[in-house]
DNA sequence: AGTCCTTTGCAACAGTGTTGCAAAATATTT
DNA sequence: AAATATTTTGCAACACTGTTGCAAAGGACT
């Protein structure tokens, strides 16, 4: 089975349909090893892509369960490929996320599950998210 | 000692010279029992404030360490008083946030310090940001 | 191929945040 | 207290992020 077809076979189990926008950016992101932001996207194919298409393309993704968001500081969310089975708005990805000061780069770290935070009586948690900041492994001097 | 007179010491206090603007927006962070966003500050006050102005005083009071900047994925930074002796650009607000997806009120939960989390060889810490998200005290039904 | 429905691309807009520069306010010196 | 030096303010202009409405193009299905 070629990557094609397993790109066209992901968008088609999370019941979105197969168009070539979506097979693109899809592809982007197997292809990086990393978090991609919408300006990312946006340069990375030699046609560039309308900036509108790709902000509803993400949005999508996130709803079917193909991405996730990760928040940062800097005002620009950032996507990542889910691993674990999520689907249609239901999220497994409780890992820590981690982003360089220097390159910017996003990692997952999915090996490491975000603690459970015991909150204050009458607050209820819905999610949690948890950013760690520093350098990262290719900046380490 | 009234609260004037504090707010003028506490900024000359972080090596801030006492201006109105200063005084104003310090005063909102005191009055309110929430963190705030920019939005929020351009809106309080009888006279508006310069969008600018509130950008640039926001600035400077997280450099000296009398705010401290809470990050959400709404794209809108909210900010805090610092409770510890936060100087200078080096703060030591190490706790947990909770944002209301309800009415978007975000809260310092001071008490609860952020767990340290080990990560993979070759990344080195700086900052860890841990926002949770769900319903306040006051939204609950 | 033809029909139906979804997605795309464009224009227009709202919100957030930054920079440069002259005028005003604050701090410091005389 | 007045003059001077320094900082801060307000305005205009800009860049970036994200949203909405709508007609045209594209995919799904028979
Ligand atoms: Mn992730
Ligand atoms: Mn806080
Ligand atoms: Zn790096
Ligand atoms: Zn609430």
């Amino acid at each position: 089975m070629t990557r094609e077809k397993d790109i066209n076979q992901m968008l088609k189990d999370h019941g979105l349909s197969s168009t070539e926008t979506r097979r693109t950016i899809l592809g982007f992101f197997h292809a990086a090893d990393k978090a991609l932001a919408h300006a990312d996207i946006e340069t990375m194919g030699t046609v560039p892509l309308d900036r509108v298409t790709i902000y509803r393309t993400l949005q999508s993704f996130v709803e079917k369960g193909l991405l996730h968001s990760i928040p940062s500081a800097d005002n620009a969310v950032r996507y990542a490929l889910c691993k674990d089975h999520c689907a249609d708005g239901h999220h497994h990805d409780n890992h820590v996320h981690f982003m360089c000061d220097q390159c910017s780069r996003t990692y997952c770290l999915d090996e490491i599950t975000i603690p459970r935070i015991k909150l204050p009586l009458g607050f209820t948690a819905c999610q949690t998210d948890l950013v760690v900041s520093g350098v990262c492994k290719t900046c380490q001097s």
